[in-house]
DNA sequence: GAGCGTAGTGTCAGTCGCTGACAAGTGACC
DNA sequence: GGTCACTTGTCAGCGACTGACACTACGCTC
């Protein structure tokens, strides 16, 4: 309902703002304005010491508002890490069927991790990104929430992978392999977050060396 | 706080009842009715169409009890979920140190089922937590709630499993080992939740063959 | 450019989950 | 039997969330 941009494109607006309708952009302008006084906030008081209330007057819209464009509280502590998610979802969607299930999801965390920062920054400061990101880790209410979004992302990519490998649904492979890159990636999320590693080239290396590591985890005889 | 029944044992009590002190037992069985009463109505209107006043007029309560037993609503409807996570956790770490990591979390899960419905069965009758589980799995606020408890019992399997290997925290195999287990773990589950099977036995021997999948999962190249 | 329909917004009132404070009842222990 | 600590109920209040209604303003047509 909200943020589609897909319309029939003039050719070549002369000033870039007619494209989408004054409405649509105004619209697009209160969602942005709410998530960024939303983390804001968060980041200030914490997510449990901000008000609804406060998110809403600080943006300049009733609390009703906010409600019209956010289910709830947490659906905007999430929604920069949504749009991660779904950028990561398309960059698997889009890597070759020659690649092995495995390398087609190390592939796509790499490649999405180039492009994404820019789409952030469009909405918040980076900065303000990643100490949101460090309150989802914190948070117990959040992180039930981010987990409810993952597993959800992770029975799609589920259902991407199986229809790669032209399986059958039943078949578990899939979701056990995506499962363990899933453990993977929670883990090295942690690590970042808590470790307010800025380095993004140490951190890439570290999540493809424990993603070197999901084959031999089930090698058994693991005492060296 | 609740339910701490390690005291003191006079040696073989006449009547069985006096172990813990009247004023302890009134507690267990408040706790109980209200898990019950909980469970009945749920399954009645569904969580979110019971209110926890319903709840704790039903048990004979005042609202404001309901909240010194349970931190929310979300826990009474996974509190036997949780009895049922702790059994398990505890058989793996009764396992001997000879069997893999892999095997030793298989036949915990399976003889943990040996002996777990019983106790289950002295809370509440087993067919209500068999609808109580399906509503779980179909309750966003709940799967989410279960999802982070989840979490956190997988963060616990893979300190034991390292301390068992002699691994240091740093090593991921055994979170990825965890990883792809409960992955197998949720899958299963969803289909005994949804498909409302009663045949323990064709769903023992169902995980058993997923969990089996575990190892060829991670080989690359699946098309047979 | 006036007018109309509709989408977006604010206000209001209400429900429900949850908590702190205080007062009253009740098992435990000497 | 009396004191003490633990449980409980009542009350008052906050914050998340929702339905209903009235109002404003964009956008489209004539």
């Amino acid at each position: 309902m909200h943020a589609t941009q897909d319309e029939t494109e003039p050719p070549s607006a002369p000033s870039a703002a007619l494209r989408p309708g004054l409405r649509e952009r105004k619209k697009q302008r209160t969602r942005d304005a709410l998530i960024r006084s939303a983390l804001e906030l968060f980041a200030e008081r914490g997510y449990e010491g901000t008000t609804v209330d406060e998110i809403a007057c600080a943006a300049d819209v009733s609390q009703r508002t906010f409600f019209r464009y956010f289910a709830g509280k947490e659906d905007v502590a999430l929604a920069v890490q949504q749009m991660v998610e779904t950028h990561f979802f398309e960059a698997v969607c889009e890597r070759p069927a020659a690649e092995s299930p495995l390398t087609a999801l190390r592939t796509a965390v790499m490649s999405s991790w180039d492009t994404i920062e820019e789409a952030i920054a469009s909405v918040v400061p980076l900065e303000l990104h990643l100490r949101t990101y460090q309150m989802i880790q914190t948070t117990p209410q959040l992180i039930a929430a981010h987990l409810r979004r993952t597993a959800e992302l992770e029975d799609r990519l589920t259902e991407v992978i199986a229809r790669r490998e032209g399986l059958p649904p039943e078949d578990p492979r899939p979701r056990i392999l995506v499962a363990a890159f899933s453990g993977v990636m929670r883990e090295t999320g942690k690590r970042w977050g808590l470790l307010m590693e800025q380095d993004m080239e140490e951190f890439r290396r570290q999540t493809a060396a424990y993603l070197d590591q999901i084959g031999p985890a089930l090698a058994e005889n693991w005492r060296s």
